[in-house]
DNA sequence: GCTTTTATAATACGACGGTATCATAAAAAG
DNA sequence: CTTTTTATGATACCGTCGTATTATAAAAGC
């Protein structure tokens, strides 16, 4: 890369800084939630000066739309590790399987997802009133996986494994809205996570019968 | 009811007043944010002044507590409502229309529906860092919608209008947890209501189909 | 060794928001 | 008609928050 400057900086990374304070605010936010998040608490939850937020991020504004994308990007990556974990186990790799690691990752089961979808729900929440905050990334990892899931599909198809007759993109479509309203409600605990898992196995055992 | 006093208010009904102003929180919130929607923008809103929302709601919280516990009654009725228009204009009730009205009237088509499901996304996030805020009222809401879609399963089951190998509790959760899914997917237009109606209608095929 | 970059510290400022206070109008009760 | 209760209006207070400012220190490159 042609950087960020002609000399290398003191010590430290800047793109890492940037990571270090915007993990913070979502650790804050994930607690106090995202409007009640101050620059000052970022700065001590980081670990630095308020003077230094305001150094990597000029404004509070910019500082949750970094924070934003550095989240979509977390998740995306757990996403891809744990589609390349399931290829390490699984030995054929089913498209059920790629499914059900799919609509199963984003359910609240440990910290991590919890928080995830808590911070989600927050920056949607933000984003419907606040037109700064684009919601733009969120919706394009959504809208790849909505493609994932139909292409899974379509090979299900292709193979046999679920009816010809199913459309695949409506299927898709379907399936992720009610894992996302499914995590939503399970972080108020009704349904339980197992609940929902349930009703996401039921789903899929109907979808790949034979029927 | 033995009432707020033992003579009578001087003009205005204190209730009337009440949902009055919990009406203009409401519309300022859908359009600001709930989080930045102020007493006095309230006031302004409700064409009262600053004091008065203070004599009929002590504290913010109070306020915005009563305003959400609004939102939910009168969603709630509204929900009532459509079910009794379908039971004049359809004449033979069938679990699917029911099923169908209840599911669509989560959508946000028009701009009723469409502030009701921001302004419910928007006390969901609120809810899940505000100890304060109980989501009790939502919750109580869905989980008897619940109910609903539950019964209308089995009441087709039981004409064999759809498969008795269904579960009607689970089928239930998946499609409210969709339709919720749906929902908060379309307020960004992605996918259009249109879209998403289509979704529900194509599951709803599935499960009224032979099959 | 001087300059630049990265960092801390302390503090100031202007705005806004929730809450509290003071004053008062108006209607019902006696 | 006076008193009391209810309803309302205008404004003051105080904390917090985002942002800006100034001074300073230390490590890395030229």
């Amino acid at each position: 890369m042609k950087g960020y400057g002609e000399r290398m900086p003191k010590r430290v990374d800047h793109e890492e800084r940037r990571r270090q304070i915007a993990d913070a605010l979502l650790r804050v936010a994930a607690a106090r939630g995202l409007h009640a998040t101050g620059m000052r608490e970022v700065a001590a939850e980081a670990g630095v000066s308020l003077r230094l937020v305001q150094y990597y991020f000029g404004t509070k504004e910019e500082l949750l739309l970094a924070a934003m994308q550095h989240l979509a990007a977390r998740f995306a990556e757990r996403g891809m590790a744990r589609i390349k974990r399931l290829k390490q186990t699984e030995d054929p790799v089913t498209p059920r399987g790629v499914i059900t690691a799919i609509l199963t990752e984003a359910l609240p089961a440990d910290d991590e997802r919890r928080t995830f979808t808590i911070l989600n729900a927050a920056y949607f929440a933000l984003s419907l009133t606040d037109p700064a905050l684009a919601i733009a990334p969120l919706a394009r990892n959504s809208d790849a996986v909505t493609g994932v899931v139909a292409a899974q599909l379509r090979a299900a198809q292709a193979a046999g494994d679920t009816p010809a007759r199913l459309d695949p993109d409506l299927e898709a479509s379907g399936l992720l809205a009610m894992a996302h309203g499914l995590s939503l409600s399970a972080l108020t605990g009704q349904p339980s996570v197992e609940q929902a898992q349930a009703v996401i196995d039921y789903q899929l055992d109907r979808l790949f019968s034979a029927s």
